[in-house]
DNA sequence: CATTAGCATTGTCAATATATGAGTGCTAAT
DNA sequence: ATTAGCACTCATATATTGACAATGCTAATG
């Protein structure tokens, strides 16, 4: 078990880390706990041993290792209170009648990475619970039209569809009706399965050259079912963080942002403001992330800011919990 | 003026340079010019003079100039045919009938970023000369609806807008109508002003609770009209050149990609394929842009590779006009 | 007059040495 | 349990050196 005094400097370390980037050495917390670096030393190594603090070098300071951030997180943070002037920029977004919910959750995620040069994500519309509202169809071309699927919560998606010349455009509109006849209402993940097995067996006597026709709606709407929205806020900010001042590392982080597999990595996480620290991110082990689901009724999505591990953790779930809570406030008045 | 073997050493050195990334001394030359390295020497003096090469540092061997590549792609360059793997891979891309334009066109650019190590982008659809072609709105909630504007290059936008509760929504498709009626065919910036100017008068008439509608089109409406789409391939693949091997050059790069102008930077350019070298570029003075528009009458839109002012100015050149050609008789075909 | 051989010059790069300073671990004394 | 003191370690910074790769220039050559 820690100490009370071996705690305080956990605490301690953690957090002048977090404000300089520089480890921490014995000497500079004397004066703080009133005793000699000797027995700093000391309480730090029994730290060390316990895997709470690391060193980069055998005399260098300490900086916190994975698990001292994770303890720190979990018992030695205070949860103070958001700052009056963090609070009074995002209070001024959400009272903002003007505003629509999704121009204030980015502009508010703008303000989280301005006010702390972390990266911040929002995640649009999971599209598992939304349920298909409408498909319209409206020609271009002669032989192209554009599909468009709008979900229950808002969510819209459309895809070019060539067309053979030798299709008459009341087939395509006769089996436009029909997909909204008999899809509307249908989850989004389950439109694909119900075009092929209830859809495709009535569309073929309703409509002479159903096979194009067929596949073409087929290729639109699952390829919709796939896409996701996503919007980033300081995408560049994290590399103004001092941890960032090697090119591999930098290369790297950037191509992980690229990378296809992003979204699902930050997808998958709680309702509540949740914590992941390095390894915990499955992401990288550089970065911790701080995310959480938001759920209106109406819209839903994830909000998410990452920065290093180095990041500022109190202030970082004070803000997302204060506008997590914003959103669904204000997108529960407005139903 | 250039003799004839300094125009040659000129060639040879930018082709070197291109292909290793290493200066290029007089003695390496000796053999392909056959003359002593002295020769060689003078004549690189007489280069470098004319600003078509420099030197990192007075030892080291010489590397073209931005003039330098300059006047080997206005003069030295011999435009080769395209490689015959290269036009493989894009024809088979192309001959591919299951295949919509736009899926080609983004194969194609991902097979230039594959086989180059370069960055490509894709700009699809200017808003320039679309027209308005329809103007959708789906109720989501009681109170807010999603307006859907499509154009007649097949162009999709959305935005959702909030209701006041005390609107009912048989005004909002009377709106909606109205706006069909009087905006389909309207050039898209022409839109906002025509929305102010011919349809405000008119609605102010025919729906009671005008005010906040309108504001709520306009909004809609203006903010379509802004919004670009831009795909990237490859887009950390610039990083894997050796000329990005400092932090501050790659943090620099990345940061001018994620910029707000960078689109309008990379859109303006000429119908054929042109080649914009360093400071040229408005972008970077460390890049090379190889950019193009192409038209298909239909549909329109910008194709840019991106890569070192090392670039391999040749094959991007003819696979960027290989493509382009492709594109508009696909296009044209399709019609 | 263009070309060349020869040589001093100038820079990079890598290896080596050296000093400095920050911080540690350990031990013996308090 | 705490502390003073000391030897030790490592990072960082700076200077020195030699090997090397090119260059510019000059004087000789065909």
């Amino acid at each position: 078990m820690l100490g009370e005094r071996q705690k305080n400097i956990l605490k301690v370390v953690v957090e002048e880390y977090i404000k300089n980037a520089h480890p921490v050495g014995s000497q500079s917390l004397c004066k703080k706990f009133k005793c000699s670096s000797a027995t700093i030393r000391n309480d730090m190594l029994t730290l060390e041993q316990m895997g709470y603090l690391e060193k980069q070098h055998i005399s260098s300071g300490r900086i916190p290792s994975e698990e001292g951030y994770r303890y720190y997180v979990d018992n030695l943070m205070e949860p103070k209170k958001i700052s009056g002037e963090d609070m009074l920029k995002l209070q001024t977004i959400f009272s903002n009648k003007e505003l629509d919910l999704n121009s204030a959750i980015e502009k508010s995620l703008e303000i989280i990475s301005d006010i702390t040069n972390y990266t911040s994500i929002l995640l649009g519309k999971a599209s598992s619970d939304n349920l298909l509202s409408k498909v319209e169809v409206v020609p271009i071309t002669k032989s192209s039209v554009v599909a468009i699927v709008v979900t229950n919560k808002g969510h819209v998606e459309n895809k070019e569809i060539d067309l053979p010349t030798h299709i008459d455009l009341k087939e395509v509109s006769k089996t436009c009706e029909l997909l909204n006849k008999m899809l509307v209402g249908t989850p989004l993940d389950e439109v694909a399965s119900r075009l092929e097995f209830e859809i495709k067996p009535i569309i073929k006597n309703y409509v002479t050259n159903y096979e194009v026709l067929y596949n073409a709606f087929y290729e639109a709407l699952s390829n919709f079912q796939s896409e996701k929205d996503v919007r980033w806020t300081g995408k560049t900010n994290i590399l103004k963080q001092p941890e960032f001042s090697k090119v591999d590392d930098v290369k790297n982080i950037i191509s992980k942002f690229e990378s296809k597999d992003l979204v699902s990595k930050i997808e998958e996480t709680e309702d509540e403001v949740k914590v992941y620290i390095g390894s915990e991110t499955s992401l990288d082990d550089n970065v911790t992330v701080i995310k959480t689901k938001y759920n209106t009724g109406k819209r839903e999505g994830t909000l998410a800011v990452i920065g290093p591990k180095r990041m500022d953790y109190e202030r970082v779930l004070n803000l997302l919990e204060f506008i997590k809570k914003e959103i669904e406030t204000k997108g529960g008045i407005n139903d």
